[in-house]
DNA sequence: GTCTATATTTGGATAGAC
DNA sequence: GTCTATCCAAATATAGAC
């Protein structure tokens, strides 16, 4: 049975704790020393782990992103018209911002800046796949008359929209999430 | 002649510098002598201003607030319809965003979870006095049928789009500040 | 009101035993 | 692979002279 060996569960699970962590307080404000708290081990431990605390930041942000794709290609990939497509999208990043993912995903939204300059770009190269899958379904709906603003300029405007709902949208609300995807939708495309 | 006094000039210049360098790298990775650096004086010498490294923070915030609300409630008083209403606070947002505003709007986006909690509820009653004056426009649109979506849901998502433009926007590229603030409005009311 | 000097704490990271 | 102990740098903040 595919059972993750113990070496990578001791990864992941420092990855896990680490991004609640720098989604919690942010990655400046987390020490090392809470960082090997959270997993139980002394500070000193984590660098057997990780060569610096910026390669865990980084680590978190590498393992988010291609999870991030990984379900944003699944969604675009679902049989449907440039609509359907558009609306799976909208849904499955607000599922990732929201869902089991989104102590990761807040983190890649917001705490990518504390990262040099040379890990930002390495980054921004994996985030450019993503942002591939969007345009892509977004110049199809533009073509099909969907949506009426640059598909460029309308995912960028829609990146901000849905990551500040980290600041104030709770799914145990009175808006679920299937009804704010749906209200997302609509403001993006012909009303 | 209103001419400002010596004092005030220091204090202000400091507000402007820190501005600057919170935009630039973030609050918690500016420390009190880049701050000290670049105003011209030693690090000890800025505790005879200001009582701590937070409270420099907050003061540029309370700032920087004072000043979105005036220049909002300016868009707001002009003449006009519902739609040119809207429009014209668009504009003002994005004007701060991106003119000589820029640095102290930039922090008041993304550096408020710098503070302390109790920081951050005393801005936050600051900034309901900047939001009210958007709800009353969304709602004065909303009943005009110029909008379609909730007043309060569109505001937030507004609020997410607007602010994600500083980290892609550049009023000196291709795209024009009045440009932009068109398609965004083309997007939230009535294609 | 600014300086120099420094107290004090905390942070990231390393060394070497086990 | 983890622990203990500790190094070292950097940070905020304070004290007292000028």
């Amino acid at each position: 049975m595919n059972r993750t060996a113990p070496r990578e569960d001791r990864r992941q699970l420092l990855l896990e704790e680490a991004a609640r962590l720098f989604d919690a307080h942010g990655y400046d404000r987390t020490s090392v020393r809470q960082l090997a708290d959270a997993v139980g081990l002394q500070s000193g431990s984590l660098f057997h782990h990780f060569d610096s605390k910026e390669s865990i930041l980084l680590a978190v942000l590498e393992h988010t992103i291609e999870l991030m794709i990984e379900r944003l290609a699944a969604a675009a990939a679902a049989p449907g018209d440039s609509r359907q497509r558009l609306e799976a999208l909208i849904r499955a990043e607000l599922e990732l911002l929201h869902g089991a993912t989104r102590h990761g995903v807040a983190v890649a939204f917001f705490q990518w800046r504390s990262l040099s300059t040379q890990s930002q770009q390495q980054i921004l190269k994996l985030r450019e796949r993503y942002e591939t899958i969007w345009l892509e379904a977004l110049e199809l709906a533009h073509r099909d008359g969907l949506i009426v603003t640059d598909p460029f300029l309308t995912r960028r405007l829609l990146t901000g929209a849905h990551g500040w709902t980290i600041y104030w949208y709770r799914p145990d609300g009175s808006l679920d999430l299937d009804r704010l995807a749906e209200e997302v939708g609509r403001l993006l495309t012909r009303q």
